[in-house]
DNA sequence: GCCCAGGTGCGGC
DNA sequence: GCCGCACATGGG
């Protein structure tokens, strides 16, 4: 069954809130959008004030919604930004790129993995992962929901050594979610300086979540859209057009184009830009996150 | 083979 | 406490 969401006006494009790195899964075939929302396989396609779907299990349409946050106003969110001519560059450019709201264990499973990769490789892990999980059909598409925490547990490993200690990590991980031990809506409630503190201090409960991935999944699936993941990307962006965001010493070392942060620093260029772009600077930094690493804003060869 | 990716935990000072 | 390094996957 075809269904709709009347967008009334908000802002949305697909291409971009799906292929920005947010979600892993997606992917666009014959200009429909495929992937899983929780366990159901779903299709997606923008039309003219509505988005179109089919979904199997069917979801209903405030489902589908709220993954995409279309309860939230796009253009509010974009007014409290702050006005400087680099802030208006980026949301110019990638004008309906959308925050997601994801299940926030499969958040927690992508970011996880994430770490130091390339998001291809990201991709392919977590489709190996998922291989094993029974598929859900949607018109001739096999899709493979992640394994739950309990399908995770009672996982054999692909091959000897596969993903190292991150290995680990994920099986502790569904563990503590099991025993509650990290408790998404306990996360989801409280305000983000606690949960932040909670994920990146919480070993054993949550290794493998440094400050970085911590950002992710608050932003991405804990509703806590003042989150501003910090990147290798986004910290160029940040040193390229909002220096005084970042201190001297941190500048000193990644001159030579690498881009890492200690913790420390990390936790310092965050204060700073939470500070700066404000309650939605999650946004803003999606928004630069594409922009730095599509290249937007490079040189155009002349044609 | 080398470099780069949505970084992190660990062992050295 | 802070700093440097190994660590894996996969694409270019």
């Amino acid at each position: 069954m075809l269904q709709t969401v009347r967008l009334r006006g908000e802002p949305l494009d697909l291409d971009l809130t799906l292929n920005s790195g947010q979600v892993f899964r997606w992917r666009k075939v014959g200009g429909s959008w495929f992937g899983l929302i929780g366990r159901s396989a779903v299709e997606m396609r923008r039309a003219a004030d509505t988005l179109e779907f089919r979904s199997n299990p069917g979801l209903p349409t405030d489902t589908v919604a709220s993954f995409l946050t279309l309860d939230m106003s796009l253009e509010k969110m974009y007014e409290s930004l702050p006005t400087d001519a680099a802030t208006r560059n980026f949301v110019r450019s990638c004008r309906g790129l959308r925050i997601v709201r994801q299940d926030p264990w499969q958040c927690f499973l992508g970011y996880v993995v994430s770490s130091g990769m390339s998001i291809r490789a990201i991709t392919a892990v977590l489709d190996l992962l998922a291989s094993r999980t029974p598929a859900v059909k949607l018109d001739a598409m096999d899709l493979h929901p992640l394994p739950s925490p309990q399908e995770l547990l009672t996982a054999r490993r692909p091959r000897p050594g596969y993903l190292g200690a991150k290995w680990g990590y994920l099986k502790q991980l569904a563990r503590s979610v099991l025993d509650s031990s990290v408790d998404f809506e306990t996360l989801r409630r409280t305000r983000y300086e606690e949960s932040h503190r909670r994920l990146v201090l919480g070993t054993p409960h949550a290794n493998g979540i440094g400050p970085k991935v911590a950002d992710c999944v608050l932003l991405f699936s804990l509703d806590k859209p003042e989150a501003f993941p910090i990147d290798r990307w986004v910290l160029r962006g940040l040193m390229k057009h909002y220096g005084w965001l970042v201190p001297d010493r941190v500048v000193e070392k990644n001159r030579n184009g690498a881009a890492g942060l200690s913790v420390r620093d990390y936790q310092e260029v965050s204060a700073r830009a939470r500070a700066y772009f404000g309650p939605h600077g999650g946004l803003l930094q999606e928004h630069m996150f594409e922009y730095m690493r599509s290249g937007r804003g490079l040189p155009q060869r002349a044609a």
